[in-house]
DNA sequence: CAACGGTTGTTCTC
DNA sequence: GAGAACAACCGTTG
């Protein structure tokens, strides 16, 4: 792993190395990758002083792993994004140039096209933005162009949090909290930028210009708009903000918010969904936290983990281990990660993508995921429980995978994060809560009004048999004019016996997993040992800071 | 080393 | 609707 240098120390290593007189006027590129959005954007204020022009630039990048294999819908929010980026600019009397190509072949391009001085951008600790910044700082020196990165992504610093845990990343959330709570308050959002800011400020563009940079439509990318589900939740930073300011309105709701509580079945959003806007950068995190103090000012409210401000919290855990933790989106060679001997299925791993394993809260679930590219947190902990441990024992790999496609929000390190805690590989560890494909739902959805919605070929089945459609008798199957086996799967396997079946296979896993512990620490075979000192081994390498 | 707590399990009994 | 059994994990704490 290529070790970080806190975002503030590159800025000004960078200036000094630069050679750059103090009062020069400069030329800027701004780079946007996430934060796509001008409020609460330290970067883009950075390049903004001291500045003649500037250019905003997006990179269509064909590299980026998750844009590559991106669903219609994560490609319509980001278009979506900006254009919005597009238009705020413009009213700044700038605009947005996106360009397509690896950032380090771009990149020397436009240095010596536009005369560049400066190269502003936010910190992405995910690792293959750390291999292009490494690329993309090393072409700018050459270039001679000063680099300012700016941490706006995340609350705070994750290699700070890191520091403070003596150079561990905290592997609980308790432990998180006390962490975060030693730093004190996230920064305050800083202003978007004004027209007064942009007073001098240029942004050049010829009219051949105009049409080369423009923000690509779905047909310029090859992608066909029909084949998109409806857009629940449209990109871009005003739509961000206006949803925020909706929410923010709901006090008492926003104050008695608690995550375990809302309803993953709920045929509307029961949570605030804002989470794509955040994902992309579209809402700044730290504007969200700041609003969320407002409004629990002087009122009682609920704390995390379960409230909101725990659910932004959740979200820097799995940001801090991500950066901390080595081959974070896999099993092999990820020292926290339970090493499982999963099974290779094709046919149940695609049953399961495609909505077709007889189970209707879980196919109701991947169809509800695949049209709207959102669920519920905890509709993704019944569909990823069934996946892994719960039933088909297929690797949370490979849900990685189609969560990474589908969700508008599929970040990186919470994806990661997130797949490893529902299969109990790491950070949750009682792997026998095996959540029910057919009773969970029914806690809050007892007629199946979520599975009518998504599945409507099940719409005419009797409460009591819309969970396990295959109990139904042919009588009542033919009234509901849905045959199962013919019109709809029968269940690709017996939760009741699997379930149990895989909970000794996770014994198994562990087992294995505490005895490899102890041979590693030269300790007798069979004898305890603390499972703690794992990352201390992973970490024993590196430099304590604190 | 033992006790404790862990966002969000299920099923059965009272 | 509350509480216990089910089978029993981890990392942290003292």
């Amino acid at each position: 792993m290529s070790p970080l240098i806190p975002a503030h120390l590159i800025g000004m290593c960078l200036m000094s190395s630069s050679g750059c007189p103090a009062d020069m006027r400069h030329i800027s590129v701004h780079w946007f990758r996430k934060g796509l959005r001008l409020h609460d954007n330290p970067a883009l204020l950075a390049a903004l002083q001291d500045c003649t022009e500037i250019y905003p630039v997006f990179v269509l990048d064909p590299g980026v792993p998750n844009q590559a294999h991106a669903s219609i819908n994560c490609w319509r929010f980001l278009t979506g994004a900006l254009k919005d980026l597009d238009c705020s600019l413009k009213k700044l009397n700038s605009r947005l140039f996106v360009l397509r190509g690896k950032p380090e072949e771009v990149f020397p391009r436009l240095f010596q096209r536009w005369k560049v001085t400066r190269l502003t951008f936010e910190l992405d600790t995910e690792p293959y933005s750390q291999d292009q910044d490494e690329k993309v700082v090393k072409l700018a020196k050459q270039h001679n162009v000063e680099v300012i990165q700016k941490v706006s992504h995340t609350l705070f610093d994750t290699e700070r949090i890191i520091a403070k845990n003596n150079g561990k990343p905290p592997l609980t959330f308790n432990r998180l909290q006390a962490v975060v709570q030693s730093l004190g308050a996230p920064e305050k959002p800083v202003p978007p930028p004004t027209l007064e800011d942009m007073k001098g400020v240029r942004t050049p563009c010829s009219e051949k210009d105009e049409e080369s940079y423009k923000v690509p439509t779905l047909e310029e990318l090859g992608l066909d708009p029909l084949s998109a589900g409806p857009e629940l939740y449209p990109g871009g930073e005003q739509e961000a903000l206006r949803r925020l300011d909706e929410h923010m309105k709901r006090t008492g709701w926003v104050c008695h918010f608690q995550k375990p509580e809302t309803s993953p079945n709920a045929l509307s959003p029961s949570t605030t969904v804002l989470s794509p806007y955040v994902r992309y950068g579209c809402l700044s995190v730290r504007t969200f936290w700041w609003r969320l103090t407002d409004v629990y000012q002087g009122r009682k409210h609920s704390q995390p983990p379960v409230s909101l401000h725990g659910q932004l919290l959740w979200r820097e855990f799995f940001y801090t281990t991500s950066v901390g933790i080595p081959n974070f989106n896999r099993m092999e060679g990820n020292p926290i990660c339970l090493q499982v001997d999963w099974d290779s299925n094709p046919e149940h791993l695609a049953a399961w993508r495609e909505a077709r394993t007889g189970f209707p809260f879980i196919d109701a679930i991947m169809t509800q995921l695949r049209q709207e590219g959102w669920i519920h947190h905890l509709a993704r902990h019944a569909v990823a429980c069934f996946l892994t441990r719960g039933d088909l024992w297929i690797s949370w790999e490979e849900g990685q995978k189609v969560f990474e496609e589908l969700l508008l929000d599929g970040d990186w390190a919470l994806n990661a994060g997130n797949w490893q805690w529902l299969s109990a590989s790491a950070f949750f560890h009682q792997y026998y809560r095996v959540y029910s494909p057919i009773a969970f739902g029914k806690k809050t959805d007892k007629s199946g009004e979520y599975i009518k919605k998504y599945l409507p070929i099940l719409k005419k089945f009797p409460a009591d048999y819309i969970y396990e459609p295959w109990k139904a008798p042919r009588s009542v199957q033919e009234r509901a004019g849905c045959i199962v086996g013919k019109d709809y799967p029968r269940p690709i396997v017996d939760h009741e016996v699997v379930s149990k079946e895989n909970m000794q296979r996770m014994k198994m896993a562990y087992s294995k997993r505490s005895k490899t512990f102890n041979e590693s620490n030269g300790k007798a075979k069979g004898e305890k040992r603390k499972a703690a000192s794992v990352v201390d081994m992973l970490m024993k390498k590196k430099v304590k800071v604190n």
